[in-house]
RNA sequence: GGGCCCUUCGUCUAUCGGUUAGGACGCCAGGUUUUCAACCUGGAAAGAGGGGUUCGAUUCCCCUAGGGCCUGCCA
């Protein structure tokens, strides 16, 4: 029996989930449904005057939206302090920490003086051998990694292949801070041991991290776990996805109209690839997903692909699934209350007939509800300015001698009305273009809309008619 | 400045030494058509540059250029 495999997803919560951060959420999560083991959620919030509850949440909706959850209760980073300091204290003791009596203003010189001499702007060791009963009494101090100063360190990640870094370009880093607080560096490796986490995936800005938390796993006598460091999204422009160049939340997203499946399909595809394949369920994602087949280098972040893959997993889905997806969007919809407002049973009924034509041309559930409106629109309607140039007396007279043959249909149904129609323009000698725009203008108040038999059924017969004879009067 | 990583159509990517370098999005043209879409057909579009290795390089190595990440008592 192969150990079974944890993977951890560890924000701060500095800020709201942004994209980058929900795909190395994403990887983490199909890499351990893949492997039949679990993920669990992290919240490094070592930094205290940074970290908000409201980041939280926003990390932990961003998660339950995208269906991300963890397999169990999230850890607190910060409720983990007094084990950190555990972990410090034997390090001393085993003489692989040491204390510092520098002060900032020393080590700022310090990298000063080192970058200006082409060095690289580490730490210089002052006080690793130095007996500390030669700083002053009671000055404060802070905890350094005894870090080997000579040979080398490598990570062997599985996604970059072997990294190597010559010792001496690592610091003596802090882990305890003079406050005596433990250090980020400090508390994901004590964390990620004690959690029992197998498998660290997380953005390649994490790198030489990887390095130095090695040497701190060393120190504290623990095997590292498998690193995967995978290549960071950019923006359209190549530079970093920030927030200064318009990266947003996963919410937006939400409210942007994308659904959860196809956001999840779409940012698999950033950095990783199953040949062809474009468009696939989540299930279908997790048998495939390997940390073998990402890639190294960045990816832009492109809308118009979401949205194309949006489409595709809007139209493959069940009427009555899209309906259930529409009536959980309509709170966080753009045009949202407008609909709930209307909301009543007959026009759900026509909601749900008109499902396959509006799916046909939404890319987002917000397009969904625009194309919805003509549904939800009330008598009389009010025809928008093209729809309006269409309705000219030569129309409305026409319409005048089709409505009443709409209005003795028996039988009414998508079949029954397009028979009428298309009788009726037979027998005028007229041309079906001549017809239909000028139907859909009264019927829809619009130039946009799905096929006018399509209207004629969703609407019925009576609504139907009324509408057109709003037009014709 | 130093270390590390990256580089195939505009974008996401396939290719694991031998291909007319494939697919998808987007774009363009045509078809279909009751609007808008959708759909169908076709098209333009790529191995950063230079050296090697090899019978043969997009693929392996080196250099250059460009981009990115890290370089905090932030995470």
């Amino acid at each position: 029996m192969s150990s079974p495999v944890v993977t951890r997803f560890a924000p701060s919560p500095t800020g709201f989930l942004h994209i980058g951060g929900a795909r190395t959420a994403l990887f983490n999560w199909l890499f351990s449904r893949h492997h039949g083991g679990k993920m669990l959620l992290r919240i490094e919030d070592t930094d205290r005057a940074r970290s908000t509850d409201e980041a939280i949440d926003a990390i932990l909706d961003g998660l339950n939206w995208l269906g991300l959850e963890p397999d169990e209760e999230p850890v607190y980073q910060h409720t983990r302090a007094e084990r950190h300091r555990e972990m410090v204290e034997k390090m001393l003791a085993e003489g692989n920490a040491y204390r510092c009596f520098c002060t900032p203003e020393e080590l700022h010189d310090m990298r000063e003086t080192a970058r200006a001499e082409g060095r690289a702007p580490v730490y210089d060791g002052t006080w690793r051998d130095r007996d500390p009963a030669d700083a002053p009494a009671g000055a404060p101090y802070s905890v350094r990694l005894r870090a080997p100063r000579d040979g080398e360190t490598t990570i062997a990640d599985l996604v970059q292949g072997d990294v190597t870094w010559a010792n001496d370009q690592l610091d003596d880093l802090i882990l305890l801070r003079s406050d005596g607080s433990p250090t980020y560096m400090l508390s994901v490796v004590v964390d990620d041991h004690d959690m029992g986490i197998t498998h660290v995936i997380r953005g390649d800005d994490h790198l030489t991290n990887a390095a130095r938390q090695t040497q701190i796993f060393r120190a504290a006598g623990w095997e590292t776990p498998a690193f995967a460091h995978i290549p960071l999204i950019h923006g359209p422009d190549g530079a970093k996805l920030s927030k200064r160049h318009g990266a947003l939340g996963v919410e937006a997203y939400r409210a942007m109209g994308y659904l959860p499946e196809a956001m999840r399909n779409y940012l698999v595809r950033l950095g990783w690839s199953h040949g062809d394949e474009e468009v696939f369920s989540t299930e279908q994602a997790i048998e495939w997903f390997g940390l073998g087949a990402v890639g190294r280098s960045p990816s832009r972040f492109d809308f118009a692909k979401l949205e194309a893959v949006n489409f595709e997993h809007l139209r493959g889905r069940a009427d009555e699934r899209l309906l259930e997806d529409l009536m959980v969007f309509l709170p966080h919809a753009e045009r949202g209350a407008e609909v709930q407002d209307n909301l009543n049973e007959e026009n759900l009924e026509r909601l749900k007939l008109a499902m396959p034509a509006l799916k046909e041309r939404s890319r987002t559930l917000n397009d969904l509800i625009s194309g919805a409106s003509f549904v939800f629109a009330k008598r009389p309607l009010k025809p928008d300015e093209k729809a309006a140039k269409l309705l000219d007396s030569d129309a409305r007279q026409i319409l005048g001698r089709l409505v009443s043959e709409l209005e003795v249909i028996g039988n009414w149904s998508h079949e029954s009305a397009e028979a009428a129609v298309r009788a009726f323009v037979e027998a005028n000698g007229l041309k079906l273009g001549k017809v239909g725009p000028p139907l859909r203008a009264a019927l829809t108040g619009t130039t946009n809309a799905p096929g006018i038999f399509d209207v004629l059924a969703i609407l019925g017969q009576a609504e139907s008619c009324a509408r057109i004879r709003d037009q014709i009067s």
